[in-house]
DNA sequence: TTTCACAAATATGTATACAAAAATACATTT
DNA sequence: AAATGTATTTTTGTATACATATTTGTGAAA
């Protein structure tokens, strides 16, 4: 995991999750290569990869160049997410095992404890138990597969951003959200569970809009 | 397109498809190189695509392996396939214009047309057809990234295969629901677009494991 | 001044050489 | 014979050199 690729890979993406570059600038091998201290080709591995995750877009003869989200674009993005993540989530139901459940449940109360603290790493606290009980989702649901590809959406340049955009009310909602999912796996009701999730993600994503984008939603979309 | 890198990726896909290796195994860079008659370095370029489009699976420091899909990977693909074309059709019963409506109804007549003449290339003509149909739904969804995403899906390993292995029942059937699809989008019927598309995608799947699976699904999926 | 043509410079694409890691073969020990 | 340790071979990972395409800059002509 200590590869020139691995390392390259790690810090462009920071430099584009910082908005080191403008939307639609060109991303020069030769100039990151010198960046991040490895040679041309470990970059333009790192670029392709960053390719799939949508964070750049690759010309060919041309090379790479920042990626310009528009409004529909993240619409779009979102919506495809919440699809995913709904149906790993009607597969937790009717596969997750009582351990697992029993783990979503200490998340809920972990995620109720430091939000009523509120100091000043409480963000951090939640993201991280916020991630942990998507992945036992994404295990529970059974699906290797299933979770790699999501996966592929969650680490998107779109999505990165969100939760840190969420205020202390937004996590009180979110971690509702969580509690109604546990119950809807506890008594296995697939559906119920499926719809929980996509109003879950896309609450999630009108806080993006919020914070990326002047105005908001502007009421198109309204699941809080 | 006349690249080294692109060539290499048409003919590494194409033994894919084509089984001349076992799940599994091991893909020799240096092997591939010769067989394609380019260097080592656009043939890994060509792997690392091929990885995203689940071809293959690359293991750090020990090269790229033959994907083995399980009964649940497939299972699970076709799932996601059918929810984010699903998503497109409810996109373009909400926006497609009447040139792209008359597109497809001009589509499903072609395909009425020489499914009843039941030739040799008959088969050609349909998947050609049917391919026309698919893209002018993701067109007139009205969003490129939404339409690039779900292409990914669509020339996956799996998905590759399974319209050879229609017969023409299968083809009426699969128009059928082509019939039905241009209709709930003629009325602006979102919600209804997105469940035949659903449907359409699944029943088309059930030929993929009738071809590839003994026995087929053994009855978990019915929707033909 | 604008436009076009063309050459120089710069960037990406590919091949090759070298470094590092993994797989293999083989000897040694138990 | 089985297991373990070591040397050899093979393969992947990275750096560099070269080929090719694109971009940029310059100057002449309209």
């Amino acid at each position: 995991m200590s590869g020139a690729s691995e390392r390259a890979y790690e810090q462009i993406r920071t430099l584009l999750i910082q908005e080191q570059y403008a939307p639609g600038s060109r991303l020069s091998e030769s100039e990151l290569s010198q960046k991040c201290g490895v040679s041309r080709t470990p970059v333009r591995e790192a670029l392709r990869r960053l390719a799939l995750e949508y964070f750049v877009r690759i010309e060919p003869n041309r090379g790479a160049f920042v990626i310009d989200w528009s409004r529909e674009d993240i619409i779009d993005m979102f919506e495809m997410r919440s699809m995913m993540e709904g149906l790993a989530a009607r597969k937790a139901a009717e596969r997750a095992t009582p351990k697992q459940i029993l783990g979503l449940s200490k998340i809920v109360i972990n995620i109720e404890e430091i939000a009523n603290k509120a100091d000043n790493d409480m963000m951090s606290s939640f993201l991280s138990l916020n991630r942990e009980f998507h992945e036992i989702i994404f295990a529970a649901s059974g699906s290797p597969r299933l979770k790699e590809t999501i996966s592929r959406f969650v680490e998107q340049a779109v999505v990165v951003r969100t939760a840190a955009q969420f205020t202390p009310e937004d996590v009180m909602r979110s971690n509702q959200h969580h509690k109604e999912l546990v119950n809807a796996i506890k008594i296995k009701n697939g559906v119920l569970a499926e719809s929980i999730m996509r109003v879950h993600i896309l609450a999630a994503s009108s806080r993006y809009y919020d914070g990326y984008m002047p105005g908001g939603l502007k009421g198109e979309i309204k699941t809080g």
